[in-house]
DNA sequence: AATAGATGTATGATATATCATGAAGGTTGC
DNA sequence: GCAACCTTCATGATATATCATACATCTATT
């Protein structure tokens, strides 16, 4: 059966948790994805990081998030200016509107997650996580 | 920090578990995306499901159950015939070649289980998984 | 039997994931 | 200085996710 086997129920969980968290964003009358969110968020904590080092972060590769920086910045949530010292880069910034938005989907993020992990406890979840970042590590390479 | 936040480590485990099977898949040279050879599987065990049915069993939606379902016949992994009583569904059925995949793929995806799962006890992964069926129920509006 | 509603499938639009590659700029070693 | 290499970013191709919608067909009601 799938539904005993663990990574169909990993699969499950995301899948169902990031229909959820959307659908509150849209409910919201907000309009961005939560992988748009993530990275401007990301951008707005720093910087001055390449696009690369973003991935790194919000686990995506680079391609991806290019396209979501472009989306961003056509939408005028982020703007890019041009850095002296390094061509090939911009700098980023989260625009006033980027703010806006971030501000207005922090507290739906929380209420989605406290929704969301009801009923477990400090431990479960401390442990569920600790168990994810064994599996991560189980399939990760080693250098 | 992002770190610190469970559905964070929850993205990152479940993608870094697919993109590890997927190269597994890839290095022993059979063409086929996991999420195609779900579908396969599932038709292989029932070939009377909707494409919804099938959307529910796997976690996805019509749209793409439909694509996929493209694609495999395409490729010839999957054949659909006419069926008389019906006239808007086929009778969908995995081909010769579409077995002899299925068959290939299957001691990777439990060799790629068994890596991911190192050092987890049986606790361990029973625990998860009700963790994680939780919070998809909590994530699951009530009809 | 005709019609209204439900079901099954296909597809367009947009967003994301992945891999590969191209193009421009930067760095290093000689 | 310059050649080889590396980094950064953009983009094409393909696959998947989601929503909406179109179309055909089936079912139920009258």
């Amino acid at each position: 059966m799938l539904s005993n086997i663990l990574f169909y129920s990993l699969d499950k969980a995301i899948k169902q948790y990031r229909r959820f968290a959307q659908a509150n964003i849209d409910r919201a009358g907000i309009a961005i994805t939560i992988d748009q969110w993530l990275v401007l968020r990301v951008i707005l904590e720093n910087d001055d990081l390449t696009q690369t080092e973003i991935g790194d972060r919000v686990f995506k590769d680079q391609a991806s998030v290019a396209r979501i920086i472009r989306l961003l910045t056509e939408r005028s949530l982020l703007v890019a200016e041009a850095l002296p010292h390094d061509g090939r880069r911009t700098q980023l910034r989260v625009t006033a509107e980027g703010q806006r938005i971030l501000d207005a989907v922090h507290p739906i993020v929380l209420s989605n997650r406290q929704i969301a992990l009801r009923g477990l406890s400090e431990e479960d979840t401390a442990q569920l996580q600790q168990l994810l970042e064994r599996i991560y590590l189980n399939c990760t390479p080693q250098p």
